[in-house]
DNA sequence: AGCACGCCGACT
DNA sequence: GTCGGCGTGCTC
């Protein structure tokens, strides 16, 4: 009986149409079902970009994520307004991803989606005004304004009018109200207008009319004919010299550049007179925003421990989907990189090459242009939006079957990915924190390697905790390469103890008695300096030397960073800035002064040590422009910096023969973090930044301050030990149950009142709690940042068993009570975050 | 997330 | 009296 009643029902919805379930950006954890128009039936699938209307003015473009019959029973789906394009932009491998990482990372597939479609390919609407037909001036009910009748007038010349061109006719800001009363008044009606935000790059050319190269004797004739005229003929001749038509006619399809011809100094009205003449023409067409560049054939040659290294990846290969590939700096990993890619490709795969931001601008992506030109792709976040879909369309079209690029390339539309290659895979910048999806870009990786069948090879000279454990506990294979290239030569450590110095009165402007000697050594022998301080600006924050005092915050629970800059203080973490009082508002003390260290400050104290030595800085605030960062480099490339002070950035990719001393400034900074990680990122760091010292024959030197240098760390790095030290931190964290020992999941909550925030984070601790899975609860506490703008923060941790069906459960289980959770009227407003391995 | 609907304070 | 504050609810 059910059955039949259900036959019939799947009948009767089948004449009555198809709908498509829509992937649209919204944080709404659900798929939205729309009727699929009769006229639009065939030109649809999974993957395709839409256009809908979503709630009562917004207009979206959503991917297609199912096509099926049943029609929603609660209410009328609305149609799809228009396909975008005739082929699917989003293929079925690419939308089981997004599901896999929205389920994983516990967010929804519109965030997922937001964050993986460049924001050339979603679609703007703009809200445009247009008058209204049946609207009669004469015999309107309503008296209209000076204002209103100036654009009006505009309006019966130009038929439509975007919000912004009402501002510049009538010269005022806010128009909506007119624009309002308009409506109301029945003159003019809103409409919205969608508009494709990416546009091709469009080229002016010049060609020969056919009639010219058909017939060789009329070319002849016309320059007999012109010959009294110099400036045309310049024109010409230069043409033929830069297209030689004679030799080849199909090269004049594609004719010229017209600048070429105006930057060449022609005169650009004989070149007009030319074209209306009917001899040349001019074109516009599409052309790539980046430059054709061939790659070089010349063979890699690799050494013999390379050669090994590969014999090992690919027999790895074989039983193993991922790799790790432990090769310590300089020892020629990129080579090794080279003929992988260069093999998968042959074998007619896609590779993606991911790399951290920081190392996307050197010498890396230069080494493999000069191997791969123009066929492989490079995804910046530096990149407009349009060179992004340029690079998306690349793939799409065949142009491009490699591509280095930063996290957010593993959301190109591969179709069928052999290898995939994480360079630095231990680097945390592959963890996106802010805006969900909050994920890992190494291990999302893995996961599309899989989707694709493709292989993932991970590398890293301080690989993470979580990679060698999985290539120690053989879930990975494992590869090195632990020989530096040539004749490099490890680099001399030095400890230099703070609290010494500083007792016999040696520290100078935070600078160790050693420090000073090996920077003065290298600066006679002409030799250059990096110094490394993890923290940018001037220092981080001012103190009233009297009462202590230190400024706050008003919207968060930081103290304010002080900025020598306009001599102000800023919040990082909502931008608010604040001038430095002259006197403490406490006790009136004027004794205000900045404390602790940042890079501005270091290099202000390096001046005063070191007047002579060229000095300059790399940090956020310093490279923030397109070109900034590759200016920085090839100024001390070229040797016109002696001293280089920087943040994390120096440690990437900075390849110069003449570093001879690396100086860490403040090597407690990094390891007193209060963090379980803060152990294994103290190592990477220093040894990433060790590895910068002395490369080609010279021995290098690295200074480590600290103020208890006897720790064991210290020695373990100086030793390149990084077996005994991930032993010994591991036995620790399988002691008090951390990574990769435990899953960790961090639910923080968030609500402008205090009291409302802690009861939702109580609430849902406890709900946590119930979940029948094996873990270990922790919290709710008040965030390492008890409030960011205005809002107050509590986190829970949760410690999950590592087996996959103990996390899917729990998070399943998390979602529906965090549902549950945001549908009771106190918590409406409190936001839930879920931070899935966080870092 | 946006955006509309709806109910209470400081302005013409 | 109204303009506008943001609490709350919904989006196929």
């Amino acid at each position: 009986m059910e059955t039949l009643f259900g036959d019939q029902l799947e009948q009767s919805v089948a004449s009555s149409g198809s709908f498509a379930d829509i992937i649209l950006p919204v944080p709404i954890p659900k798929m939205f079902t729309y009727k699929i128009p009769r006229s639009l039936k065939e030109e649809i699938g999974i993957g395709y970009r839409v256009i809908v209307q979503f709630g009562k003015k917004k207009i979206l473009t959503g991917i297609v994520g199912k096509v099926h019959q049943k029609p929603p029973t609660a209410y009328d789906a609305k149609p799809i307004l228009d396909v975008l394009e005739s082929h699917a932009s989003v293929n079925p491998v690419q939308i089981r991803f997004w599901a896999w990482m929205a389920q994983y990372y516990c967010c929804h597939i519109g965030e997922v989606m937001n964050a993986a479609l460049p924001s050339g390919l979603k679609l703007s609407s703009e809200s445009k005004i247009q008058l209204n037909p049946t609207f009669d001036p004469d015999t309107c009910a309503y008296p209209l304004d000076e204002r209103e009748e100036v654009l009006l007038k505009a309006l019966q010349k130009k038929e439509e009018m975007s919000f912004e061109d009402c501002e510049s006719v009538l010269g005022i800001k806010s128009i909506h109200g007119i624009i309002k009363s308009l409506v109301i008044k029945e003159a003019v009606v809103v409409f919205e207008q969608v508009k494709e935000k990416y546009s091709p790059k469009v080229e002016n050319r010049i060609r020969l009319t056919s009639n010219f190269v058909e017939d060789k004797s009329s070319l002849e004739k016309l320059f007999h004919e012109i010959s009294t005229k110099p400036k045309q003929e310049e024109i010409l001749l230069k043409y033929l010299q830069e297209v030689p038509v004679y030799r080849q006619a199909g090269l004049n399809k594609n004719g010229l550049e017209k600048k070429v011809l105006t930057d060449a100094g022609m005169s650009t009205s004989s070149l007009k007179t030319l074209i209306k003449n009917g001899v040349l023409e001019e074109f516009k067409i599409i052309v790539s925003r980046f430059e054709d560049e061939a790659g070089s054939d010349s063979p890699i040659v690799l050494t013999h421990k390379q050669l090994e290294a590969q014999v090992k990846i690919k027999e790895a290969f074989e039983k193993k989907h991922t790799v790790l590939l432990h090769g310590i700096t300089g020892s020629g990993k990129t080579e090794l990189y080279i003929t992988l890619i260069q093999e998968a490709l042959q074998g007619g795969s896609q590779v993606l090459m991911l790399l951290p931001e920081i190392a996307l601008t050197t010498h890396m992506v230069s080494r493999l242009r000069q191997v791969f030109g123009s066929s492989m792709g490079v995804y910046h976040s530096k990149y407009s939006d349009n060179e992004r879909v340029e690079v998306w369309n690349g793939l799409l079209s065949g142009k491009f079957s490699f591509v280095v690029g930063v996290r957010s390339s593993i959301f190109l539309p591969f179709d069928s990915l052999g290898l995939l290659i994480v360079d630095e895979e231990h680097e945390s910048s592959y963890k996106q924190y802010d805006p969900a999806p909050r994920f890992h870009a190494r291990d999302a990786a893995i996961m599309l390697a899989w989707l694709h069948q493709a292989k993932t090879l991970l590398g890293s000279a301080t690989p993470s905790f979580e990679s060698f454990y999985n290539a120690r506990t053989d879930k990975y294979g494992y590869a090195s390469l632990d020989k530096r290239y040539g004749e490099a030569q490890l680099p001399e450590f030095h400890l230099a103890d703070m609290l010494i110095d500083k007792k016999k009165n040696l520290l100078k402007l935070d600078f160790t008695r050693l420090m000073r000697e090996k920077i003065q050594e290298a600066l006679v022998n002409q030799e250059q300096v990096l110094i490394f301080q993890n923290r940018r600006g001037y220092a981080p924050y001012v103190s009233c030397e009297d009462c202590g005092w230190i400024p706050e915050c008003e919207h968060c629970d930081v103290s304010l960073t002080y900025h020598q800059f306009g001599e102000e203080m800023r919040c990082h973490y909502c931008g608010f800035r604040e001038k430095v009082p002259h006197v403490c508002p406490g006790c009136g003390s004027s004794k205000i002064s900045a404390v602790g260290v940042g890079t501005e400050r270091i290099e202000e104290s390096l001046s005063l040590l070191f007047p002579e030595a060229r000095i300059a800085r790399m940090d956020l605030d310093t490279t923030r422009s397109k070109y900034g960062y590759q200016r920085l480099l090839d100024d001390f490339g070229a040797g016109n910096v002696d001293i280089l002070v920087g943040t994390q950035m120096i440690t990437k990719g900075l390849d110069f023969d003449r570093v001879t001393v690396v100086g860490v400034m403040d090597a407690d900074r990094i390891l007193y973090f209060p963090d379980f990680r803060a152990g294994e990122r103290a190592f990477q760091q220093i040894t990433q930044v060790a590895g910068r010292a002395g490369r080609r024959g010279k021995k290098g030197h690295v200074v480590i301050q600290s103020r208890r240098p006897e720790q064991a760390i210290f020695h373990q790095i100086i030793s390149g030990d990084y077996r005994n030290f991930y032993l010994q931190e591991m036995g620790e964290r399988q002691r008090f149950f951390y990574p990769p020992f435990v899953k960790m999941i961090k639910v923080s909550t968030r609500h402008k009142d205090y009291k409302t925030a802690e009861r939702a984070a109580r609430h849902l601790h406890n709900l946590m709690a119930e979940i029948q899975v094996k873990k270990i609860l922790l919290g709710p506490e008040k965030g390492l940042i008890g409030k960011i703008k205005n809002q107050y923060i509590f986190e829970s941790v949760v410690k999950l068993d590592r087996s996959s069906h103990a996390q899917a459960h729990f998070k399943q289980e998390l979602q529906q009570q965090l549902e549950a959770l945001q549908a009771e009227k106190d918590f409406r407003s409190v936001r839930f975050i879920v931070d899935v391995d966080p870092y």
